[in-house]
DNA sequence: CGTATTTCTTAACTTAAGTGAACAAGTTAT
DNA sequence: ATAACTTGTTCACTTAAGTTAAGAAATACG
């Protein structure tokens, strides 16, 4: 599991063998049960996510509707808007699965950052990177039909397709669960 | 106009006057005329934005057609996809006005970072800062009807309206743009 | 200046998503 | 085991966006 960890931060920087037990030392794994809420509305909550295993899923509640908006597996991280902005969070944050997570707060974030500036490099080139990456996610969507968004989807995403329920997958194609079923039966008929 | 800029970057760290005298020292004030195009679809360009007067825009051309996704105004950083990832670009960018921009490209950015680590500092929360907002855009996005998406333009950006073509601002609701001169008939409608 | 081009709107028609309701299958809890 | 709830599908109907086309208004350009 720790290799996991070491092996996604290889991408960006190499680390010593110090660095790499002060990372340890943090004590950032921890297990989360399906159906556990890490974070609510209105909370103001310092945690950042890494996902090692399992799925987490950010949604909000609109007219006492679940909105599915962005679903984060495997080498995925997430950092709230409320930890960045000191402000409660607009969205809950939820686990899909049992999964394993790395979950740091921000001081730890600051104290490491301080101590060892490979880690301040690291940080800067993921999200820059992660920016631009949404950023594409955004135009693609922006740029394409539901139906053509569900087809990309199964293309880059075979894996979420499966394992997250219909209804959570429909709001994050922006879409109602019955276009989403409607949809599907659409594409299977086109094929025949 | 220099000014512009370190009210911005005192927003994140302090600066030495030594530290502002090596960032003026590497002659990144550009003026840029209305139609311009920065970066083509295919191209590799190391070149990074900062907007401190006009507006620029990001667009795919898809089938023969625009397609606009994003407006980089005022105070607004954009470094493309393409830099990030050393990748061709699958976007233009061009500017809607005559614009005042910072253009510094990647080799710039490398050596004031190593030199003066608050640079460091200020890209990594700068980056992150965007990228936890280009999240809640997103998910506005999401979870919103072109109807709604275009009366929350209306409040977050009043001035894009104003400045910017409706034809490119359709495709940046995610519709086309009978639909955008539709839309705003209903609402006219409404409200009398 | 006037012509060409771009931009915006309107309209009629087509297609697809939203809505409300019903139902079946699967899951959970007692 | 049964009831309650969750999940996914289907249907009929409504609403809104896509499409194609035409024309008016504004802007750019020789």
């Amino acid at each position: 599991m720790q290799d996991l960890l070491f092996d996604f931060i290889s991408k960006y920087v190499s680390l010593t063998d110090d660095e790499k037990n002060a990372l340890l030392s943090l004590d950032l794994f921890h297990s989360v049960k399906k159906g556990t809420v890490l974070l609510k509305e209105g909370q103001k909550s310092p945690e950042s996510y890494f996902v090692l295993k399992g799925c987490i899923r950010v949604y909000y509640i609109i007219d006492g509707e679940e909105k599915t908006t962005a679903f984060y597996t495997e080498q995925d991280a997430l950092t709230p808007h409320c930890v960045i902005n000191k402000s409660p969070s607009d969205y809950f944050i939820s686990c899909v699965e049992d999964s394993i997570l790395l979950i740091s707060n921000s001081d730890m974030g600051v104290e490491i950052n301080s101590k060892f500036p490979k880690f301040e490099i690291m940080c800067r080139m993921l999200s820059e990177e992660l920016l631009a990456k949404r950023q594409l996610d955004f135009d693609e969507f922006k740029t394409s039909s539901p139906e053509q968004r569900y087809l990309n989807l199964l293309q880059k995403r075979p894996d979420l397709v499966q394992r997250v329920p219909q209804h959570q997958l429909a709001s994050y194609l922006g879409i109602k669960p019955q276009s989403l079923s409607r949809l599907r039966a659409r594409i299977l008929e086109k094929k025949s």
